[in-house]
DNA sequence: GTGTTATGACTGACTGGTCAGTCCGAACAA
DNA sequence: TTGTTCGGACTGACCAGTCAGTCATAACAC
């Protein structure tokens, strides 16, 4: 078994993904973290620091798989909508860690978050001005909406589509 | 001392209400939590048990009140939204404290939510049969996208009456 | 090929401290 | 006096983080 620095980071991030989605920042046991990772304590320290910033590193690399993973347009917001909705059903550990990440952790900006966020709302109230959504909800509130719809378990696809189309319809 | 007893309570409670909003059940701290009520350790485990039945008991409490206080007509949903969202922006800690309760403690459930939650669906699903709301979609799911917009901390209270009256509107 | 030294990944017992929960005696009411 | 409420010192378990040392491999000398 070659030892390989880059393949036990991926291990202590895999089990520390696990056990920080089950118990959050306060409530992750660092033992329970290397116990499944299968080795010993001393690594997460030489390679991470500490929990938290262990912690930031696991809902970075998520977040960044998410954001990549479900493709956006502006141009179909209830289909963006569906495959959020997708996404999270096929990986629920994302949602709890987004939770935890929010009621613990909401001093720090995750740099991949923010960014899109910035980025699709302005490509909305692009196609706001362009009379394609209905302009009287702002763009970001818009957006933070459309997630929360998505982010629901719940809700079966069909009726997240409808309801993010009667959302972004224009009335006349 | 049968009222001051009922007094000391009061004080923990809304101690630990503050407590439990800012750090969870694993983030909480008993010793704060006493310091606050300016009261000894001992009395929180001689009337509560233990911590966990007392952030039952804190949130109980502050999810009755809620639920009373926001009033409720299924002919006016963007109203019920509109109420719900004003009293989340008076009562921060309520939407904390109910996060922290989906993450720490989904296995329980509280009695004054699935009660109120049934009561409403059922409702919404009348005035769907009556063709006051949109039947697409179900009368449940349309309750918990609504309270989700009502939840959200940034928008206006216009953006949240507007966006629950499309998701409502009937089409022809 | 064999012995020797160097490197650094890795371990886990240990430490210092924290925290939930207990217990005993003081204070007070009846 | 007797029962009850209450404070806070105390206990023991637990846990984040450390550190002295192990072990596998590599590199080099002869």
């Amino acid at each position: 078994m070659a030892r390989s620095v880059e393949q036990t980071k991926e291990r202590i991030v895999d089990a520390a993904t696990v056990e920080f989605s089950e118990h959050g920042i306060a409530g992750a046991r660092v033992d329970r973290i290397v116990a499944r990772a299968g080795c010993g304590k001393g690594l997460v320290y030489n390679y991470f620091g500490n929990k938290e910033q262990l912690f930031d590193v696991v809902y970075d690399r998520l977040v960044t798989q998410a954001v990549e993973a479900v493709e956006f347009t502006a141009d179909d917001l209830p289909g963006y909508a569906v495959g959020l909705h997708e996404y999270n059903r096929r990986h629920p550990l994302v949602s709890r860690l987004t939770t935890w990440f929010q009621l613990e952790r909401a001093s720090r900006t995750a740099p991949a978050v923010s960014e899109s966020v910035r980025h699709k709302s302005t490509a909305v109230a692009a196609a706001q001005a362009d009379g394609k959504i209905d302009p009287a909800i702002p763009a970001a509130t818009l957006m933070d909406m459309i997630v929360a719809i998505a982010m629901l378990g719940d809700p079966d696809p069909d009726s997240v589509r409808l309801a993010v189309g009667k959302l972004v319809a224009v009335t006349p």
